[in-house]
DNA sequence: GTTGATATTGACAGTCATTGTCATTAGAGC
DNA sequence: GCTCTAATGACAATGACTGTCAATATCAAC
């Protein structure tokens, strides 16, 4: 999970990254592909894009080694309206998206007030361990031009 | 569509609210069954609530009407992470939801400067008709304390 | 009150993303 | 090479949601 912080919640995160956890060709297929590829992608998408490429991947596969990326921070998810996840690769810091919606293109942003506000906001109302999703939707310079 | 604001997009909102419109007892009976319940529900949940309540009233009927609820911005949608919508009556003025994981209590919350910090974000990355989506989710006080 | 055009309804089938199953395959340490 | 078991993948199953379409109800006009 990116878009979504978590705070308060003390997750151990692996301490042996390893153990039990095998490197295959198909997961790094799936890694290569996100490298690949700069915009929010669902995991269909992604499937079909490695089939073009002559990879040879499950769709279950697909699911699953997303979803093991998605929970260990790996990759970051947004849930679109429609309810289907989309996955993009980002950076380790916390941030949020602003995303095209004509074209997908998709800007990293950062707003340490907008951390600050939600942390307060919830001790406010005396809510705990909380997290939060935030993302930007709109049109992109290019693609407003283009009309 | 609620968590989300839309600026610069300029939605006429119907000039002739009636036109082609009739009001059913089964619209009644999802409009009432909303303003009974604080908490975000599902389409499902709500359509078993009406069950119970003795009001027959047809599962796609209560998809279309929550729809078009929503639609006219009437009430607040959020989509789960799992994927599924779920609805709430909510004020008019524009705000987000600070959710309880557990018990789904929802306090809505303001943030002005959210606001204006997502407008600026998106103007300096050359973006239009920007609309945020924004939720909080945690874990209230009854809840915790209840362990 | 009756009538008629049509907005709405609801039962049900269909769609589609995602998950479960389970026999088969293939890393990794010996 | 051998063994243990994580991982894979084909396929079935789930579940939220949408499309269809005949039957029904609303509302304006008479």
């Amino acid at each position: 999970m990116t878009t979504a912080t978590t705070m308060g919640a003390t997750v151990p995160s692996d301490p042996t990254p390893g153990i039990g956890v095998r490197s295959t060709r198909q997961r790094s297929a799936v890694m290569a592909a996100l490298d690949e590829v700069d915009e929010f992608r669902s995991s269909q998408e992604l499937h079909d894009y490695l089939r073009h490429k002559g990879e040879n991947v499950g769709l279950s596969t697909v699911y699953r080694t997303l979803t093991a990326l998605a929970a260990a921070d790996e990759v970051d998810v947004i849930v679109r309206e429609d309810g289907e996840s989309i996955y993009r690769r980002c950076s380790g810091t916390h941030h949020h998206h602003l995303v095209c919606r004509s074209c997908g293109r998709t800007v990293e942003v950062e707003g340490p007030a907008v951390e600050r506000w939600a942390d307060a906001v919830a001790r406010e109302n005396g809510f705990t361990e909380v997290n939060h999703t935030l993302e930007l939707f709109g049109v992109c310079t290019a693609c407003s031009s283009a009309g």
